[in-house]
DNA sequence: TCAGGCCTTGCGTAAAACGCTATATGAGAG
DNA sequence: CTCTCATATAGCGTTTTACGCAAGGCCTGA
């Protein structure tokens, strides 16, 4: 028996609907519906009557839900009290792109220092498409970064805030810039093999940038290959090419005026900026305080 | 957070010793280990504190003790509550020899009868050899076998009782009873190779007798492959040959006065005969109650 | 009778747990 | 002082468990 069985057996007690519950929880109707038979198997008692139809408790489910709401808050109330009794101290460790650093980490660290002044940040800072997979590894805690396009099942994403995710030109009058205002680039027509991109090596703005190309069926001549948002900024800035970058990157590079957006026919997608982490990571009262601290700083505006 | 683990860590805190909770909880040291890793991590908090010579408590470990006693026990407490609630009913179905229905299973099903009457018992018979393989493909709840010489990690085996395990020639005059007499047999000059062996297609007493005459040294002249124990006490009696079988087999079979033992220099070890179950499925009540009621009944006696 | 909602089941895959073995560290014997 | 023993941890491959997807069965209401 695990508290998690308990919280799928007390939310289809709550909703007594399988499929309401999946939703809640976050996880597949058939999960859900294995967890109570596990549950009914190892009590050896039916907990649930389902007739197709509709989902009621059994007398044996009624007594067991009161003892699972019992059980479980006591776990928490533990949780809680060995986490009061003595105060939070140690370390996590976060990995973040520099421009990260102080748009988006800056408010949430601020707020954490005041509330968990003994806990130690361990800041490590680099490209941000490398935060994923630092994640992954057990490197970090916790990485700020664009939300992937498909997101393994053993990290948990907390959206904090989205930035359009922009073409960008030149702003100084350049060869790169002539080309690019040659014709009307949200034309069809426009001929994107003459125009030297720059595009990331490897993360999710590349994973978002291939599937846009191919989308909208632009073979596109690759200049360089970059490392981080901040880089591409930059050669764009010198007029090497047009690059890929979130508008945040932009504003907060202190290059915002010499560089411009490029309008395009079919939009990108605006990049979901946010912390990963894994789920198991997040077990640790360290972690998740640092990681609620950053959902309030960034719900609480809005 | 699971009651396995509390049990675990219940058992450190008081051996105060890693070993020797492995041993009490038949796992290995690192699992213990890491059990414990775990719930340390997930409440962010040291229960142990091991300094490579003795385990001792932390303040947080000493508040943790006394909540995982009590989860424990309000675990085990409702499981028995709902237990008792509605008196056990359903099925469990069971896999033995014929042999096995009436010397190994009679006692154990009478004493279940009465404390349990609303248990169905669906019961299936056949070749001994075959119970482990149903058990762990899921056909049975539980099977009457000896003990495999190498037991899965999923299986759970309950010694009853031991039987030996003879080899038997036919009690009357006959070829192969003049061949097995004619020199003695647990003299290493006997010739093995002039005498039919009567062996088992496959299963335990398969496995034991190949070890034996590997260890013997004895190439043995196999006169048939036989499945079940009683088919062949039969043939040994009919005079086809000389075999083997558990001395339990031959006096259930009422073939005693057809077959003789023989007596060889390395003797067979003697036959562990007892329940096989898988783990998962002894969580269920109904199974495990069966289970405990076997246990009782040949444990008393003794 | 058909469509649609709802739970269960089979199957392939991903994650978690375990055991074995090696490693590090300290205690006690020779 | 060294060697051995005992104890907990870490790496690695394997087993076991849990999950998601898709198919299936069953009922209800149109």
């Amino acid at each position: 028996m695990d508290t998690r069985s308990l919280a799928v057996f007390i939310s289809v007690a709550d909703t007594l609907s399988f499929s309401r519950s999946s939703e809640q929880l976050h996880m597949s109707v058939s999960a859900v519906s294995r967890t109570i038979q596990r549950l009914e198997e190892e009590l050896g008692q039916a907990l649930l009557v389902r007739d197709n139809r509709s989902v009621r408790l059994t007398g044996a489910g009624q007594e067991f839900r009161e003892y699972a709401r019992r059980s479980v808050a006591e776990w928490q109330q533990m949780r809680r009290q060995l986490g009061t009794d003595k105060e939070l101290a140690g370390e996590v460790s976060l990995y973040c792109s520099v421009t990260a650093t102080y748009s988006v980490l800056a408010p949430i660290l601020e707020a954490f220092r005041t509330t968990h002044p003994a806990v130690e940040i361990m800041m490590h800072t680099g490209d941000q498409a490398d935060g994923i997979s630092r994640v992954l590894s057990g490197q970090d805690d916790i990485a700020v970064s664009g939300r992937p396009l498909r997101l393994p099942q053993r990290l948990e994403f907390l959206p904090l805030l989205e930035s359009p995710l922009c073409l960008w030109m030149p702003a100084a009058d350049c060869a790169v810039r002539q080309l690019a205002l040659s014709a009307r680039v949200d034309s069809p027509e426009f001929d994107w093999s003459t125009l030297p991109f720059i595009v990331p090596e490897r993360g999710i703005t590349k994973d978002i940038l291939d599937a846009w190309l191919r989308d909208s069926g632009i073979r596109p001549r690759v200049y360089a290959q970059v490392a981080g948002h901040e880089a591409i900024v930059a050669m764009v800035g010198l007029g090497l090419g047009v690059g890929i970058a979130p508008e945040l990157v932009v504003r907060a590079s202190g290059l915002g005026a010499s560089v411009q957006p490029m309008t395009v026919a079919d939009s990108l997608p605006p990049l979901a900026i946010g912390l990963a982490s894994l789920r198991r990571r997040l077990q640790n009262p360290l972690v998740k305080s640092l990681w609620d601290v950053a959902g309030q700083t960034y719900r609480a505006p809005v």
